[in-house]
DNA sequence: GTTCAAAGGATCCCATTCAGACCTTTGAGG
DNA sequence: CCTCAAAGGTCTGAATGGGATCCTTTGAAC
């Protein structure tokens, strides 16, 4: 019996699964394609904008230039992007021409339980944590308009400037480490996200609470910043359990 | 001014940087050693315990066993596992003779509250997630295993055990991602915790707070597993402000 | 004491990735 | 009109990493 050696036998209950999980999602390559696509598709950077340039971004993305270009190019097959040479050219984001929703498989029972638990408690923590703070103009004013252009947003545009809502209030805890975990849970949520249907009922019920999320952060009032967040959670939750199962 | 073109100018607000960051810490080599040194200092395999075969462990990392095996060999110089070989061999973690604080570079004051941020947000997160969850007896025996463990420890075994019970708290939301999260972010708070000296005093107010929160997650008690949680993560945080700064 | 399976140890070859240098394009400003 | 800086485009050699195969060691079971 293999599995019953002296030292093993003891409940390692998951942290080691957590521990000895991949050092790395997929080569170079494919991880800079997710990265770069991750932040068009949550509208960090929007259609028209321009990505940092090569070189810059290459450093920052910790791969060499070739491996980046590489990326752009298929991003650029794909029609994410558009690359233009010479001084003051770069690569830009192209308008989302793009429409048949790509279907991926449906998640698993469990994959849908972790990034439902996840989310929770990293967005709920990050509502508070802003509301703890005492914000810049300049954050506030941020928060404001994302959540103005979330609530004008036509339905084919309505996940992308929720997403960036999310992450704007993210942003406003001035946490880089917890900033990138909503960026990675969200793009996981989206996944899922685009495997049900948009309805409009929702979509009033999501603005009415997202005012409310907002403005308890900028009242600097973190007991009800949590709460309206945990309510807007677990729609999403419930919703995504209803159609996924 | 290379600054202000047309689709620059507008608030990123962090969001970049976060999306825009290293998709790899560094290379294969690096980050395995890194990976096993974190199960081993987490608490996760302990002294004598067997880590998994080198072919499972590539697989499970993602990496060549050759890299795996580059790691281990490290990792035997530094004296922190012992191979064996043939059957019913394996790599075992050996007893930690090393002392000698690894006295890293004091962190800065960013990262400090990047990290306390962040771990205040996953573990009351955690501690609440898991007391809303039904417990199976094989994970409450755990949970109370790993809190006699620490309560019991040693000085120079303290920070082993307390970090191995605040992962048994996450393991408890069954969430494989917020475990892993947890995981990550008590190894950059152990590296800021070796930074400074442990007092009895603190020793005894923990093992007092872990006890509230182990009773309120076994109770069912959400609230109160959220709240004990927060003031023990608080105490840590002033700790640690008090003595980097 | 022979056999055998499972573990670590070693080696090959090839794809990926990197670092750096260089070329080409382009528009603003002199 | 010319210059120049900054951007994308291209190339090459070296380093890294992965996959596969085989060897060696070891203790349990028969």
């Amino acid at each position: 019996m293999p599995t019953s050696l002296p030292s093993d036998g003891i409940d390692k209950g998951g942290a080691d699964a957590a521990l000895f999980r991949p050092v790395r999602a997929g080569n170079a390559f494919e991880e800079t394609v997710e990265r770069v696509l991750q932040a068009i598709r949550l509208g960090v950077v929007r259609a028209g904008e321009r990505l940092p340039s090569e070189r810059e971004l290459a450093v920052r993305l910790g791969v060499s230039r070739m491996t980046l270009r590489e990326a752009i190019r298929s991003l650029q097959e794909a029609g994410y992007v558009e690359s233009r040479r010479g001084r003051y050219g770069g690569t830009f984001v192209s308008e989302p021409a793009r429409s048949a929703r790509p279907v991926g498989a449906a998640p698993s029972a469990e994959e849908l339980d972790d990034v439902l638990c996840l989310r929770t408690v990293l967005e709920t923590g990050a509502a508070e944590a802003a509301a703890n703070r005492t914000l810049a103009p300049q954050a506030r004013r941020h928060l404001r308009a994302c959540l103005d252009e979330c609530a004008g947003s036509p339905g084919d545009a309505y996940r992308r400037t929720d997403s960036r809502l999310h992450l704007a209030i993210a942003e406003a805890t001035a946490a880089p480490s917890l900033i990138a975990a909503v960026a990675d849970v969200r793009t996981r949520l989206n996944a899922m996200l685009d495997a049900i249907p948009l309805l409009p009922p929702n979509i009033e019920h999501s603005n009415a609470q997202h005012t409310m999320i907002v403005n308890a952060i900028l009242d600097g009032d973190p007991t009800v910043a949590r709460r309206a967040m945990a309510e807007h959670v677990d729609g999403t939750a419930a919703l995504l359990r209803g159609f996924l199962r």
